[in-house]
DNA sequence: GCCACCGGTGGC
DNA sequence: GCCACCGGTGGC
């Protein structure tokens, strides 16, 4: 079952596979670090353990900001800058990617042990081809909640794209491979789309944190929801969306995961925890963007794939909010 | 005071 | 290990 996400890029070697990606951009403003490439021999063990199934769902990100006063070991991109996707910059004309301007807008997140860090958003999507696993860029957000919806009872092919691209088939590059250059996440398969005038809103949380993601619908009235109970309180104190049709099975809060194996910090060992060997459906991966400035529709890319985590892994020191977790840990 | 982002817990 | 929920907090 468990499948090498490189796979990807060897098209080929996968039974039937359908998944999306959405990718994630972030920016990285300046840096005054040294580049430094310690990461370049390094091996992403996320990378190689990495499922491919076919109900798999992939979001793909570019590298966020590093904390620019940690050390000096976000290594190589020190002078990267920030890119979001852009469409023009793909020099390819068949498709036209959608750069979000909502989730392509760089967030900072507000805590001081993250000062400077600037948090990936998605930035595009993508979606793998059922028949020849190459990934194939979905123009737009909407699109992509359409094709996730239904996309284990109905597989993505080439010939899927022709709605926007009328000419691509299996015989084409692919539009993208997880070439280490961006954080890849793999989506959860057949996830409702939003009810009108909702959004659902994903928000990819700095490396090293508890989570991934957390996943917001936001109301046509501006309101925040993030979890079901919210969801069904919020229904029920407005009941004229339920009359309009809005029900809860339309709501999911799943989130991607990151492909990088130590984008999130791993929890501490917990012996009351049953050992559990089964594999959700779906996994997530992340590819960090290693300064590329663009999507490359077909292009390559670095055969790198060098864990980012080691850029990431010492950004966190311990703040007051840890010690009350430490007693937390210690007492149970 | 709001809210976006994060940590932590409990359950499985 | 993943998931769901929600409290806390700093920046605005």
């Amino acid at each position: 079952m468990e499948r090498d996400h490189l796979d990807l890029a060897s098209p080929g070697k996968a039974d039937h596979n359908d998944i999306y990606g959405s990718s994630v951009a972030s920016r990285r403003d300046n840096m005054k670090h040294e580049p430094k490439d310690s990461r370049s021999s390094a091996r992403s063990g996320g990378i190689g353990t990495s499922n491919q199934n076919p109900r798999d769902v992939a979001a793909l990100a570019e590298e966020e900001e590093h904390n620019t006063d940690d050390e000096d070991n976000h290594s190589e991109d020190a002078q990267k800058q920030l890119v979001l996707y852009n469409p023009a910059a793909v020099g390819a004309d068949e498709i036209a990617l959608d750069a979000d301007p909502v989730n392509s807008q760089p967030r900072r997140n507000s805590f001081p042990n993250y000062a400077s860090r600037i948090l990936p958003s998605v930035g595009a999507f993508t979606v793998q081809c059922a028949n020849c696993f190459k990934w194939r860029l979905i123009p737009t957000k909407e699109k992509y909640e359409e094709i996730r919806e239904h996309i284990l009872e109905q597989p993505f092919y080439c010939e899927t794209a022709h709605e926007w691209r009328a000419e691509l088939s299996c015989d084409d590059p692919p539009d993208l491979t997880q070439d280490g250059s961006r954080l890849w996440a793999i989506d959860k398969p057949n996830i409702a789309q939003p009810p009108p005038g909702w959004e659902r809103l994903l928000r990819i949380r700095g490396e090293g944190g508890t989570r991934f993601a957390d996943v917001y619908y936001v109301a046509p009235s501006g309101k925040r929801l993030r979890s079901m109970v919210e969801v069904e309180k919020y229904l029920q104190e407005h009941p004229d969306y339920v009359a309009q049709g809005v029900s809860m099975s339309q709501f999911s809060f799943q989130i991607p995961r990151p492909l990088q194996d130590n984008y999130v910090k791993k929890r501490p060992y917990r012996p009351a925890l049953a050992p559990d060997e089964t594999e959700p459906v779906n996994r997530i991966t992340w590819i960090a963007d290693n300064g590329d400035t663009d999507l490359r529709l077909g292009m390559p890319g670095p055969p790198l794939f060098e864990p980012l985590s080691q850029s990431f892994k010492k950004k966190r020191t311990p703040s007051k909010r840890m010690s009350n977790a430490d007693a937390a840990c210690k007492s149970s």
